[in-house]
RNA sequence: GCCGGGAUGGCGGAACUGGCAGACGCAGCGGACUCAAAAUCCGCCGACCCUUGCGGUCAUGGGGGUUCGACCCCCCCUCCCGGCACCA
């Protein structure tokens, strides 16, 4: 009866036990802690693995669960392979929601913020992820934030931050400005159902488009990135290359520059439209009230299709000035008007209009009733007219008098080349990137380090000033306006310049400034002289695996490569990109919906460590589907896992004794063969995913064929048939197997099969291929393609003896009766076809 | 519209480089143990057909093709997910 208690599973005993033990000695669970960042473990390889930092929300959530168990696996094994590894942990802590939570419940941000950072910490504790927690990184902390301060004044200095009044996104809701990145379909990437308005605000910047060239260029060297994201980043970027041609306006001496990527059709521009905002348009419509009207409601239907998302769905509609512009090329005069389809903020904000080679204009024509006309012809001289609009570039160019003749791209070298040398224009690159708008009208985030003097006008905190603290003491309302102006103490200073009373800025920083180089902190967290040390940043730089959400695809991974390449020319560092790999993991889904408290299918993490386990849940993370897909979450699979860890424990506790004490290895003496083989195989498979597929789901798959296996043995094992360094070897690899995926398993296994150091500090096991080798193995034998018979033969058989055994084959006799083999197609050690007539 | 990724049993998913489709797990069914249940262990488990066999046929979203051989490669189509979009 004793004994029957003593082989139950209960993770509800052993992972509390482990966690104590893990937390008095950190070294038990995170190899070679890196101490306040200097590099230990000389000689060692470094390995950089980092999941993405949590918001501190109070409650780890699914998909934290598994983007951690994915990395934690990772960094497990990359420990036991005698990596030093860096698998850090940090809390992204600005941000609305702690706002949110104070308007609320009347608690101070900070206190919310803290209090959820360490009930997260005890969670990640409990399930037992490996972090050095040494290197701990909070973002809302002076000795962090000072940082993204320094970091402003640097890129300020640069010309990389400047302060301009414009339209901005502001959500009515979060009561501040979002960047383009945080607008989607028109609506707050925080508030779905809440429309974001266009308002005029004085900002602050960062130039990002500096970079867009360097940002792109990037891309096509990140080759450990899903090509996914490059391509999403590709878009966002959105290079166009083209020119950029200069109209004269009819008695008037202002100018339309207008950008297009077909130069080469300028000779059909029948018009040039406008954009609704440009400029000449306002000049214009001053001495015309008509024109005033009509423009306010192209204006309208723009700022509308533009808020509800739909801009591609907006109806075409323009209205004529009755004004002309000069054509520089020819002296034609074409008519100006104004459409509510060109955007003030792309290109220069006005187009020429050729309907015959372009779908929009000719759409446009065909309503309005403007010539079109042809000035584009199949480069097959023999082809038919084309139907209009006849788009494609591989035409040549005809009605364009000096230009006629010539092919696309000769064409535009040409156009391109007259605009230069008469000074109209010339070649010109429009990215779709727009600069970082980086103010927040929010308290709970980073001060923007800089005073507004009267005299002096904009004047940086110097560096000995900083950090800006965020004054604690503040009462938070929903009201509108930054909370910080509400402060005197902190608003009212001296200005650093002349000594006179001068504004603090009240705007604080969007936390994507926080998240764009947390990862460099990791390395040196406790630095209070510098962001870090150049020399330890260099040393783990860049990461070699980097595990989050495909949502950030986006904004956090443009931000922080822009990070990145501006510190690399303050020279704070030497890597071009932080991220050498780059994974996505998929979603948690349940019942068909990711999981969300709205559609009331959130399972707990908590829930599930309560009743199956961490191990069990971790495992079934990485169980239920591979990494990179949705992962469909079911309760009975968790049920499943853990049966399976009890099967395991109960298997190892039942022969420790025997293993206990012995040397691992393969014996002289018999017993154990298929096992081993089944182990070895089991080795090789599991070692191969972790260096490149990462089909954890079949590695957890392999472990429980493997366990499969010993258990088919149980009867050899109890008679003591099997040699003890071979049960040794069975139990103690299976145990360093699952090391990565279950570690509190492993770490109770461990200690039972008598070892006394931390699993993670014993080498992975390698995969003997002489011990891995079948010696017989199945080949299909088919008939022209068709399965047939299964024959038996040695594992290195060659060609001949396949082929011989495979038409004795009684099944192969009895089919081929009567017809002639045609051919012989032999695959060593796969199959055998006979082609039959 | 453009770009990227998908579609395999009742379900989640396997299948290395073109070579036995359905590993592993869940659910289900049958059995052992038990007074009984739970737990555990053993077996079965794609569909259809018949002459019920160590049988046959069909099956990886649909249609074609390449090949001795295709879930895998090529062409066309449908649907689903994600990104971009009057971007000039």
């Amino acid at each position: 009866m004793a004994e029957e208690k003593e082989l139950r599973y209960d993770p509800a005993v052993i992972e509390p036990k482990w966690q104590q033990r893990w937390a008095a000695d950190p070294a038990l669970y995170a190899a070679d802690p890196i101490d306040s960042g200097k590099p230990a473990a000389a000689g060692k390889p470094k390995y950089y693995v980092l999941e993405m930092l949590p918001y501190p929300s109070g409650q780890l959530h699914m998909g934290h669960v598994r983007n951690y168990s994915i990395g934690d696996a990772l960094a497990r094994h990359m420990w036991m392979r005698g990596y030093n590894v860096l698998h850090p942990m940090g809390w992204d802590a600005f941000g609305l929601p702690a706002e949110n939570a104070a308007i609320k419940n009347n608690t101070p941000p900070r206190l919310w913020t803290l209090s959820n950072i360490a009930a997260m910490k005890r969670q990640m504790l409990r399930i037992g992820f490996g972090y050095d927690w040494a290197t701990e990184v909070t973002t809302c902390l002076p000795d962090y934030y000072r940082w993204n301060q320094w970091f402003f004044l640097r890129m300020y200095e640069r010309g990389l931050v400047y302060r301009k009044k414009s339209k901005v996104n502001w959500c009515p809701e979060c009561c501040t400005v979002l960047a383009n990145e945080q607008v989607i379909d028109g609506h707050c990437w925080r508030h779905e159902d809440t429309l974001v308005e266009q308002r005029d605000l004085e900002q602050w910047f960062l130039r990002i488009t500096a970079y867009a060239e360097d940002l792109l260029d990037g891309l096509d060297k990140l080759d450990g990135w899903p090509e996914k994201v490059r391509t999403m980043q590709r878009n966002w970027i959105g290079k166009s290359e083209g020119a950029e041609v200069e109209f004269g306006v009819e008695n008037r001496s202002e100018t339309i520059r207008v950008f297009t990527t077909r130069i080469d059709t300028i000779f059909g521009a029948t018009s040039v439209q406008l954009a609704p905002e440009h400029p000449l348009v306002a000049t214009l419509a001053a001495a015309d009230s008509g024109l005033r009207k009509q423009v306010a409601e192209l204006l309208g239907e723009q700022k509308k299709a533009r808020e509800s998302g739909d801009v591609g769905e907006i109806e075409k509609h323009g209205v004529p000035t009755g004004h002309f512009a000069i054509n520089p090329y020819n002296g034609e005069l074409v008519p100006i008007w104004v459409a509510n389809y060109v955007l003030l903020d792309y290109g220069t904000g006005a187009i020429m209009s050729v309907p015959a080679h372009d779908d929009r204009d000719f759409e446009f024509a065909k309503k309005y009733a403007i010539p079109i006309r042809r000035v584009i012809a199949p480069a097959d001289p023999n082809a038919e007219e084309p139907e209009l609009p006849f788009t494609t570039k591989d035409g040549v160019v005809i009605n364009s008098g000096e230009f006629n003749g010539l092919p696309y791209q000769q064409a535009v070298k040409r156009f391109q080349e007259v605009a230069a040398r008469k000074g109209f224009g010339g070649p010109s690159i429009t990215f779709r990137l727009k600069d970082w708008g980086v103010s927040r009208q929010r308290y709970w985030g980073t001060p923007i380090p800089m005073i507004h003097c009267e005299r002096d006008g904009i004047v940086p905190v110097p560096d000995d000033q900083l950090p800006v603290i965020l004054p604690e003491q503040i009462e938070i309302t929903q009201q509108g306006g930054s909370p910080l102006g509400r402060v005197p103490e902190f608003v009212n200073v001296t200005c650093p310049k002349c000594g006179g009373p001068a504004l603090r800025e009240t705007d604080t920083m969007d936390t994507f400034v926080d998240s764009s180089w947390y990862f460099y902190r990791y390395t040196d967290a406790k630095n209070s002289t510098q962001p870090f040390e150049p020399a330890v940043a260099q040393h783990w730089f860049p990461i070699d695996q980097y595990i989050g959400g495909v949502e950030h695809a986006i904004l956090h991974l443009i931000y922080s490569r822009f990070w990145t390449k501006v510190m690399r020319d303050i020279g704070l560092i030497t890597n071009d990109e932080p991220v050498r790999r780059l994974f996505t993991q998929g979603m948690v889904i349940k019942d068909g919906h990711k999981m969300s408290k709205s559609k009331g299918n959130v399972v707990s993490p908590d829930d599930m460590v309560a009743r199956y386990g961490a191990d069990a849940t971790r495992m079934y993370a990485l169980f239920a589907a591979p990494p990179d897909r949705d992962l469909d979450w079911q309760e009975d699979g968790v049920a499943g896992v853990s049966r399976f860890l009890s099967r395991v424990y109960r298997i190892v506790m039942k022969y420790a004794a025997q293993a206990r004490g012995a040397q691992a290895g393969s014996s002289q003496t018999e017993g154990g063969e298929a096992q081993l083989r089944k182990l070895h195989q089991t080795i090789a498979k599991i070692t191969l995913d972790f260096e490149g597929r990462w089909h954890f789901n079949t590695c957890v798959a392999a472990i429980m064929e493997y366990v499969n296996e010993l258990q088919g043995a149980d009867a050899q094992l109890a008679a003591g048939e099997i040699p003890a360094p071979v049960v040794r070897e069975l139990l103690g690899t299976l145990v360093l197997l699952l090391a990565p995926f279950a570690p509190y398993m492993a770490a109770e296994l461990w200690e039972e099969l008598g070892e006394q150091g931390a699993v993670l500090r014993a080498p992975w096991p390698r995969s003997n291929p002489e011990l891995a080798k079948e010696t017989e193995i199945e080949i299909p034998v088919q008939i022209n393609g068709k399965l047939v018979s299964v024959i038996r033969v040695a594992a290195d058989a060659d060609s001949e003896t396949i082929q011989a055994a495979a038409l004795a084959d009684e099944k192969v006799k009895s089919r081929l009766a009567g017809r002639t083999v045609a051919k012989v197609i032999v695959v060593a050690r796969k199959t055998v076809n006979l082609v039959v007539r």
